[in-house]
DNA sequence: TAGTATGATGTAAGCGCTTTCATTTATAGC
DNA sequence: GCTATAAATGAAAGCGCTTACATCATACTA
């Protein structure tokens, strides 16, 4: 590979001239800026993003840490992340957190080493203490699903608790009465904060909650199965079942099947984050829409608005979920 | 953040030192070791990589260039490469190449800039002439579900014509006689191969494939649910259908329904990737297992094994797919 | 006991770029 | 034509590391 040294050579200018026409920083004349531009095309010279970042103390990428680089939740922001990143001639770096501590943590302490510019982050594990002492360093930090009082501004969340509610209503107004929750696991703040809106839609209804129509998941397909064999093991009736998340609906969803009960007519199911699955289950999902796409493209806005001073841009901090009427949820039958 | 200056005075050793422990490449006495690890330690030491790289012109980290960041596919792949990858102590730079030529150019260009020790490609619109003139510089390449001759030893790629091959012969097996083909992209190699495995198991039967029962999508759901319509939209009967990938099947097995048709009594579907959403679509979705997450773990290996020297690990570089019986498949009925 | 491996550590020259500061050259004002 | 000012360029010092190579101490050999 050229380096600007040779470019230099080959222009008859200084490694700093050509350093200026890269970066166009400072001004050149139009002569010299043309040798210079002449000489890297015929070198084939392209910059050494590592030799730059060294010498810069900037790198032109931000870091991205989510929980897994797999399922549909994840790909959708990534990509969402990554387009808006790229057409501003950002480059994105990736590392995996796993959803546990010692993982996250590594995760970030790797993209600082990288000296990205910035770090978008999707956490789950680590206390709001790290984050905020984090955020308290030079290295500015976006949040993506999670909001911290203290580091509002740096959050980029959806109302998970109005989302909980909007499900919940939903099926309150199609006059159900005896509803199941399938709550995510409660360490996690969406899953509590959905939880909370689907007590609030109860309570509005003067309903009062039976705890025993409380399942806890794990937001997998599977623990939706082994919660929905739980509820059904009971024998308490309810006509409804609000689900934390899409893939536990489907997991549910199957085992109502498995047991005989029609989905709607027997059961309605709600779900919650509107993937991709959604559209494919059948009968297809009722749920509520988790723009997870739109809010990685925002994270990546704040980006470049406060670190790469594109000004222009309009920030907006927290998302309003929505619901999405399919198949999955019907009004109760009459009796 | 503290750099190995600061560390080698603490520790009252020199820069040299302190670099030998880090990289465990020389000898160091226990005692000089043991300072420096609590200088370090005391300091919250953490290497810059970027310093690193630059010195040592490796960077410990591979670049990956997929298609999408997206979609259930490139999200196994992803993980399966960065498992492999964060266990060995290296790191992933990922970018995405759009399936244009243009793009997939440029993520090359930007990961190579970056000083990665290798490349794990996914390309698509690239084209061969062009690989294998890559492959001949100084960059590592391994290229994933291509296969170029002569670059076979760079390969990890999955036999697809048998994936056609084995399709299309389960439905065959099954009784079937009019048989309709959903192609992917003809211009894509895995598309093509895949087509090709249908003819030979056609062939192989004795049976003339009809032109008239074959259509072309794109990979997208949306186009096999427009395929299927072109399809039913001609009249010709035909009891059973292969898709060259799993969505356009979801997509098809969604206007099948439409048009009254049950799934598979009346009409018989095979996909092809297995992707997460082939077990949750109704009835479940008979397909062919792309082990992805597998492959793109063995692209990883390949890389550990040629560029970091871990020479005891076991290379694979044509993967065979197989057949996944599950629901949307059946005997054709008697008659 | 001198002579020689051998192990442990230090010295210093880069890696390819950015950026401050100094210097040169062009432009304008009088 | 001569100085004051601005514009264009060059020189050189890093950025935080790695890695030959040199040096020094120690342990063996004969």
């Amino acid at each position: 590979m050229a380096t600007i040294y040779q470019v230099s050579e080959l222009a008859g200018v200084s490694l700093a001239t050509v350093s200026r026409v890269m970066n166009n920083n400072a001004r050149v004349s139009e002569a010299t800026r043309n040798k210079v531009l002449a000489a890297m095309e015929q070198l084939g010279y392209r910059p050494n993003s590592i030799a730059q970042s060294l010498a810069s103390n900037r790198s032109n990428s931000v870091g991205i840490l989510v929980s897994e680089l797999h399922g549909p939740f994840y790909g959708e922001m990534l990509s969402g992340i990554e387009n808006e990143c790229r057409a501003a001639g950002k480059h994105v770096i990736i590392a995996a957190g796993h959803s546990e501590e010692a993982s996250e943590k590594d995760g970030i302490e790797f993209l600082i080493s990288r000296s990205c510019d910035a770090l978008i982050l999707h956490v789950e594990a680590v206390s709001d203490d790290y984050l905020i002492k984090l955020a308290s360093g030079n290295m500015p930090i976006v949040l993506i699903n999670r909001f911290i009082p203290r580091l509002a501004n740096n959050c980029i969340s959806l109302d998970n608790e109005l989302g909980g509610y909007l499900a919940t209503k939903q099926l309150l107004q199609q006059g159900h009465t005896q509803l199941a929750y399938m709550a995510g696991p409660m360490w996690k703040s969406d899953a509590k904060d959905r939880y909370h809106g689907h007590l609030r839609a109860m309570a509005e209804h003067g309903l009062s909650f039976n705890p025993a129509l409380l399942a806890e998941g794990d937001f997998q397909d599977s623990s939706g199965s082994a919660c929905m064999q739980q509820l059904l093991a009971k024998g308490l009736p309810f006509s409804a079942l609000v689900c934390a998340n899409d893939e536990m609906a489907a997991g549910a969803m199957e085992v109502a099947r498995a047991h005989g009960l029609n989905v709607p007519q027997d059961l309605s199911i709600v779900g919650f984050d509107n993937l991709i699955l959604a559209r494919y289950i059948y009968p297809k999902l009722t749920t509520i829409d988790y723009p997870i796409g739109e809010m990685g493209r925002m994270a990546a806005r704040w980006v470049l608005k406060n670190i790469y001073q594109q000004q222009a841009l309009q920030l907006k901090n927290v998302f309003e979920p929505v619901l999405v009427c399919r198949d999955s949820a019907s009004a109760i039958a009459a009796g």
